[in-house]
DNA sequence: TGTGCCATAATGTGATCACATATTGCCATC
DNA sequence: GATGGCAATATGTGATCACATTATGGCACA
C-alpha cells in the first residue's frame, strides 16, 4: 500500500508541506525516541519503518543514519537496527556530560534571556508540574526538555544545543522507563531555583540550580532503573558505526 | 567514467574491504574537513563528489548527511551544501564547548590508562613537535587530534568522544586556516603538562593542562582569523537542517 | 548601456530495482 | 530425541531513473 499509485499523492504532500520527507521522519522517530515511546533494544526495521510511515525506504535510510550518528539508535553489525541498550557506566557518563554542556550553555544563555523568554519558561515549568500530577508521563518529559531549550536556545545558533539534543536522544527513553517504573514521586523540581537565578542574571546560582536539577531529579531514578536492564544488555551485540 | 562498467568492480571492491562504500566515503570526507583540506564555504554537490570518488550518488548524500548532522557541512535551504563559516562567537563557543567536555572527559578516562596508552600518548605528542619543526600542517593537526582522542577513548564506549569529534570537525577548517595564515610559532605545546599530571594521576592538573592547551594555542589564532573570515561571512545563507 | 525576464542547465529528493549477506526454520542424520 | 546443515526468507546497501526546484546565462527592451 506503500507502493506505486501513492507516489504522486505523497510527493505532492511533500512539496506542499515545504519540508522533505526525510524531515519529517526524522523528527516523528526523534520524538519517538526522546519520549521513551520505543523500548530500547527493540529491533527496528527499515521496511517496517517505511510501510508504517508509508514513504519508501530511502527518507528512512537517512533519517535513521542521522539518528544513528546523534546515537539515538545503533546500527549493528548483524545488520540489526535497534535503540541502544545502556550500562550504569554508561548512564554515569551521560549525566556528567549533560552537567559540563548544560551548565556553560546556560550561562552563556544568560546575556541574552528577556523577559519574554522567561515567560515561556515559567509556562513550560508550570506544564512540568502538571504532567508530574497528572502522572502524564510523555507532557512531563516534553515539558522539561522544552524549559532546557528554551533557555540555551536564548543565545543564537548555539552550538551547545545539538550536542546536548543528543546527549537526551541517548537519556530519554531510560527516564521514560524509569519514570513508568518508580512513578515520579522522587522527581524534584529545581526548575524554580532555575528561574530564580535567571531573573537575578546570577552565574554562579544557575550553574547550580541546573545540576541540581539534572543529578537530583536522575541519579537514584537511573541506579533503581540498572538493574532492570542489566538482563537485557546480556544479549548485547557489538556496534558498527558511531561518529 | 564513474557510470555503468565499473558498478561491478566498485561493488566487489566494497565487499572485498568488509566496509561500506557509505563508511568509507564519510571516513575520506570527515579527514578532509577535520585536517582543513576543504576551505571553508567552498560549494560542495553530491554528483562532483560521486564523480570523484567513483561511486554512486546514495553513499554520498547518507555520508554528507551524517556530516551535517555532526556540523561538519551545511545544507542550505537553496539546495547548496558547504563547509559552514563561522563567526567570532561561534569560535568562542566552540572552544568553550571543547573546554566543557574535553577536561571532563580527561579526567574521566584518566581511571582507564596504562603505561602503553602514555607510550602512545607520548609518540603523538613528539610526532605534533616534529610537524611544528617541518611546518607539516596535516601531520600537527592529525597528531594533535590523536593525542586527545588516545586519551579520552582510554575509557571504553565513552559518551564523550562523538561529541568531542564534532567540535573538532567544526573548529578544524579554521584551526588550519589559522596555521596557515600566522604560522605555528604561536602554537605552544602543553601536552608535556598534560602527560605529567597523567602519570601522577593528578586529576587537577590534568583539567588545567588540557584547558591552557586549547586555550593556549587557540584564543589569539582565532582571533586573528576572524577578520579574514569576516567579509566571506557576509554572502551567508539560512541553513536548513541540523540536529 | 543597464536591467528585467525567460530558457536551459544543474542539483537535491524520492522511488524502484538488483544484490550480497545474515537470519531463521525445517529436515535429514546420528 | 538432539543436532548439524541447508534452503528460504528477510534485510541493509548501492545503482539508476524521474521529478520539482533552484541557479545561471543570454537576450530583448527600455
Amino acid at each position: 500500500m506503500s507502493g506505486t499509485k501513492e507516489n504522486a499523492a505523497s510527493k505532492a504532500d511533500t512539496s506542499n508541506d515545504g519540508v522533505t520527507v526525510q524531515q519529517r521522519v526524522y523528527n516523528e522517530l526523534r520524538t519517538d525516541i526522546l519520549l521513551g515511546r520505543i523500548v530500547p533494544g527493540a529491533p527496528l526495521t527499515i521496511r517496517g519503518l517505511a510501510e508504517r510511515l508509508n514513504v519508501s525506504s530511502m527518507p528512512i535510510r537517512e533519517a535513521l543514519r542521522r539518528l544513528a550518528t546523534e546515537g539515538a539508535v545503533e546500527l549493528l553489525e548483524n545488520r540489526r537496527i535497534r535503540i541502544p541498550l545502556i550500562s550504569p557506566e554508561r548512564f554515569d557518563d551521560l549525566l556528567a556530560a549533560r552537567v559540563a554542556l548544560e551548565t556553560e550553555a546556560a550561562v552563556r544563555a544568560l546575556g541574552y534571556v528577556d523577559d519574554a523568554l522567561i515567560a515561556k519558561m515559567e509556562e513550560y515549568a508550570a506544564e512540568v508540574d502538571e504532567g508530574v500530577e497528572t502522572r502524564d508521563y510523555d507532557r512531563w518529559l516534553a515539558a522539561n526538555f522544552a524549559f532546557h531549550r528554551t533557555l540555551y536556545s536564548a543565545q543564537p545558533d548555539s552550538v551547545f544545543v545539538p550536542l546536548i539534543e543528543s546527549l537526551w536522544l541517548q537519556i530519554g527513553p531510560f527516564l521514560r522507563q524509569a519514570l513508568v517504573h518508580i512513578g515520579p514521586d522522587y522527581t524534584i523540581d529545581r526548575h524554580a531555583e532555575a528561574l530564580d537565578a535567571i531573573r537575578l542574571r546570577n552565574r554562579m546560582a544557575l550553574r547550580i540550580a541546573i545540576e541540581a536539577d539534572l543529578r537530583d531529579g536522575i541519579t537514584h531514578i537511573g541506579n533503581e532503573l540498572m538493574r532492570f536492564n542489566a538482563a537485557a544488555a546480556a544479549e548485547d551485540r557489538k556496534p558498527r558505526k558511531r561518529s
